[in-house]
DNA sequence: TTGTAAGCGTTATCAT
DNA sequence: ATGATAACGCTTACAA
């Protein structure tokens, strides 16, 4: 039914050992008993076990990738980055969601280490240092992207974006055209990028003598409702703003969708800037501005390192810290005082 | 550094057997040793390695998952639904990405072949008959999902959507509201979805007792270019449609944003509905109207007839198909001969 | 160039 | 209740 080796050499007359040798390009076979028994491997529809070559190998040729949830265009095109580096290496991954539930993270990692990935990528994590803690002393790296900062001790690695300065640049875009009341709709409470991107709009402010109020911080969720919900809380201002700067595309495209069904034209009422630069955002109308995070390159460098941390084996511990970069489209314009 | 049942034997002061049958809830042993033992496991930090157990219990608890790209929003709910529904059954996924070349496809359901995964699933796929043909007769449950209806041989497994009473729904509704000129924006040649999708679009159209014309007819991609693409096309008619159906949303919002550059009215000048009901559908504007493909689900049975399948090993050979559902929102409307 | 044998980490079948 | 021992499919010294 499933022919191994030792099948494969009753049939060519010839011990397990010249088979496996056979199969595995070695150099020290005969020519044409190499040939007779890739033939007959072929025939009789031969598939090595990996599960047993990584036994005797030590190691798996496989990742394993924690995401939050899959069904969401941000992590599926990280996701894309890793699978396809990972491909062209011949590694295959393994995927697992937490739900952004730390024990169901802690869960998958432990599933991972135990199907002896060599080495796992964990997106957004909340519990990062837990894994580094358990599989990092086990000899597997443990690559942290887009996770709480405070999980990036120096002896941890990690693969992010500068969501600091990414908020800087949306916020700075703004100030640049004439808002001085700008609003921030926050992502989920206690996630990392979303205190960094706070940060990043304080700091725009601050760079630009404005002062800092807290009236103008509306909580989101990093999902279409929370731009939505954030909407009339913003209009019921007395000073309105004149711009938003949402957490995500996400939270964006929520405002985007709220603001036209309360009649507010943007950019000419309220000028809108997301973050991430999802596949959608350049289709939602208007076109959403936003900062773009590099998210296939995100995915793509947390592989190499991952890979080269596999061969070298020397778990030094590096930091990645990628930039995103402004997109301009249609949802921001100048501040006019008499809007129109 | 790995603890093995080894390690750990030499450490409690007791055989290797001994030590699994503890951590494995075997009734033949004496409950304080047992506790001994997984106490002593614990603290070294022991990690089954699910590889060398594959090896004697002959299955892995995972399954192979292949899509053609995981940057779909189509795609990706369709793995979530996977995911969830293995996770809960204690399995795992490889996920692998074909981008849509045949050979590619195959090359990852070999991987998955060697990595001995208990089932693999292939999304979209047009070479599902020649995994049935190694995987299949190896006992390996295949399981096309949404694939080529030419591969859904009878002794063949597969889970699918009707997309041919889908897109009829999406016809019909265009009819019902007086839409006499419906054009249709094809998907990939040569996908059958399309094909099927477009056979409902004729159906509903001979029900309706409406000639077919060639000339409303326009290849698409499934993304967004697609739709922007056939927009100045269907224009250029001297006699103009009224509707047009797309063949999924990707397309349809892609056609809205070069509407929008037209300054054509939607659905005023021209009625909108696409395919899939992907979650950003109900943020373009105008909203999309669409027919639902429960993506969830059919990641979710489809994972459900694996573990079925796994479980009887009975390759009975089965067919699914789940039916979609319209979900009207604001890009179609009534035909007004006078347009507004 | 090939065969023999040991070993990877488990589970399972024997004894004891 | 526990310990030897074989087996799963493979790679890799070590012999021949």
């Amino acid at each position: 039914m499933k022919p191994s080796i030792k099948d494969i050499a009753r049939a060519a007359g010839v011990s397990h050992s010249t088979v496996s040798r056979a199969l595995s390009d070695s150099p020290l076979i005969n020519a044409a008993t190499r040939a007779r028994i890739r033939r007959l491997a072929a025939e009789m529809g031969y598939s090595p076990d990996a599960g047993a070559r990584s036994l005797v190998r030590g190691h798996t040729c496989t990742v394993g990738v924690v995401v939050t949830t899959i069904a969401d265009p941000f992590s599926a095109e990280v996701v894309e980055g890793i699978e396809s580096t990972a491909y062209s290496h011949s590694y295959s991954v393994i995927l697992a969601a937490s739900q952004d539930e730390p024990e169901r993270e802690i869960a998958a990692v432990e599933m991972l280490r135990s199907k002896r990935v060599d080495a796992v990528i964990v997106t957004s994590s909340r519990v990062g240092a837990l894994h580094q803690e358990r599989l990092g002393a086990a000899g597997v790296p443990v690559i942290l992207l887009n996770s709480h900062s405070q999980q990036l001790a120096p002896h941890t690695l990690s693969v992010r974006v500068d969501d600091m300065n990414g908020a800087r640049l949306a916020t700075e875009h703004l100030l640049a055209h004439g808002h001085r009341r700008i609003a921030h709709v926050t992502g989920p409470a206690g996630h990392s990028p979303s205190a960094d991107r706070l940060a990043g709009y304080r700091a725009a402010l601050s760079a630009a003598d404005l002062p800092f109020d807290p009236a103008l911080i509306f909580p989101g969720t990093g999902r279409p409702a929370g731009g939505e919900q954030a909407l009339p809380l913003l209009l019921a201002l007395t000073a309105q703003p004149t711009a938003v700067f949402c957490y995500n595309d996400m939270t964006a495209i929520g405002l985007l969708a709220a603001a036209r069904r309360a009649g507010l034209r943007v950019p000419d009422d309220l000028s809108v800037i997301g973050f991430d630069d999802i596949p959608f955002a350049a289709y939602v109308s208007p076109a959403l501005t936003t900062v773009a995070q590099p998210k296939f390159d995100l995915g793509q460098r947390a592989m190499d390192m991952a890979l080269t941390l596999i061969a070298g084996s020397s778990g030094e511990g590096g930091h990645i810290m990628l930039q995103g970069t402004l997109v301009v489209r249609e949802s921001t314009c100048s501040y006019k005082s008499d809007s129109g």
